[in-house]
DNA sequence: TTTT
DNA sequence: TTTT
């Protein structure tokens, strides 16, 4: 009856984007989440979440999000389920975002993203405000908003029982026939 | 650096409380939540979540709250992960608890209670950890409190490469030398 | 940039609804949160949180909710202003909810809201779902959904130098001609 | 019986640090919130929230938040009330926070970091509670932690009447020697 | 002005 | 009284 999830962390990757076959476009990357607390070696752990979003905030996130950066996500916990190549069940656990916010400008002009992502919060910050090279920056520094109640795994038509995110590479096999919004 | 969910939703079976060879309260339920939005079909589903509590809060779980009970579950998503028996890495997504609200009075269990035992096919609590009736209530009807920041899975001294949860049944095979909490 | 609340508590009164000008319906109630701790003397104090509600969730809410009744509310920290009739300047703080779940289902059905607030749990349960008197009741037992995002005490056009909610009693006094939702 | 908030927003001011007669550290602070949509005319609108913090967390958020920072908030909302000089009740409406996150770490402010600089009008903190530069950072980039459960208003020995940030007044006698990372 |  |  109610579902809501706030998670701050940091891209472990370059986020994801697909499309469903009828062009619904879906974003999936996992945000590495610090535990509030350290682990019996003294080291600090973290969580590494899965997040997918759709549409337009599926968008705005493969545009903005890179690995490293820290992100907010508000959403809902959702448990999908699909049956393996060894007809066995498996149950994903992911967060589906309705709100993603950018908490860290890209500031990088130089390098690659890879450059970027290396350096988590390292590396050459230089030159201002200014963009990483091909990509429109959002104004604000922000970004999100979202379809509330709304965002969700499509449900394929017939056949559930694929990991829509285990073949990477190609459009994803998920029929999106009537996505629910 | 931020990890908070809040889910509201009944209880798919009766929580199962276990000890760590040195003693820690472990419990472990599903709550049933229902999506915001039907499938395709028209149906409602669900999805359903698992929950860990710990210690105190173990104890008091295990005494108050059943099966198809309407529940409030205030926590953090922690990603574990361990090697099954055919060496291949396994993800478990909970939620830890750290606050539990029950949001319904167990009400009676002699019989006039055809509405609660009707949700959930309810009926028999049959095995396990039930036994019903005879155990005391909190005045409040309500319940929960915790220790934030502090409840998660132990992680085994030598192996953390099983399961605590899959073999059902006996003390689980974790350690807890060094709980942080 | 994010700004969510989530509340489980007890109605102080019977909802009040309302329509602005332009016949939109807003709906607001005050919901007793009990603290977490215990004040000097002992005794459970609670917060007294102002909520308001807008469209058609503000109507299920007039509908569904009475004085006393458990209720869980989702929604956003709003902080108005307004000058009172001393040229003062007075700051409201309300939650705006976007998502409200009803977690008791009314049970009574033959008295008044005195008699119902009084049994808390008791009373007979009898007879499925079936409705409190001249009610219809949803029939998940649950409510809600909403507009997120959206939500928002509306702007006066020339004045919002007034409390809409000081003046009990008929029509309140805003403006609404472009609700952003 | 539950009450949660989360805040992402920058702080309007410079964190006020206090002791209470018997010594316990309180800071307040105002943080400022984007609303999820425009205005009548167009402009981005926002609310401004007070929080409060106390002890350890109190001393961590004087040190390290300054005005404009990008900070994330997790608290519960408190509603008090108190009699004004013209014996009228006031009420006033925070968020007592429990954990605090630091987004923006403070980066320098003696030269090179042009980019963090010019962000905020950067530099010159004067007057009040600033003293920039001297201060250890932490190594994180986060910060935080806290009592859960606890973080409350502490109960005057005689007096709760009577607003403990009323008297307004002047600088504040800290230490910092010992920031617990 | 407060709920249970 | 407000931040970016």
């Amino acid at each position: 009856m109610l579902n809501r999830v706030i998670l701050i962390g940091r891209l472990t990757r370059d986020p994801e984007l697909r499309y469903t076959p009828a062009g619904v476009a879906v974003t999936q990357f996992t945000i590495a989440v610090d535990r509030p607390f350290t682990s019996q070696g003294g080291e600090r752990e973290a969580d590494f979440i899965p997040v997918v979003t759709w549409r337009q905030l599926a968008e705005t996130c493969a545009n903005y999000l890179r690995k490293g950066r820290l992100t907010a996500v508000e959403g809902r916990i959702q448990v999908r389920n699909y049956e393996n190549n060894e007809g066995k069940r498996v149950y994903v656990t992911e967060v589906i975002a309705d709100n993603v916010r950018f908490l860290e400008s890209p500031k990088s002009d130089g390098g690659s993203s890879r450059d970027e992502s290396s350096s988590y919060g390292g590396g050459s910050n230089g030159g201002g405000n200014s963009g990483g090279g091909n990509r429109p920056e959002p104004s604000y520094g922000g970004g999100g908003g979202g379809n509330r109640g709304g965002g969700q795994a499509p449900r394929g038509g017939g056949s559930n029982s694929q990991d829509p995110f285990s073949d990477d590479g190609r459009p994803i096999d998920i029929s999106d026939d009537d996505l629910p919004f």
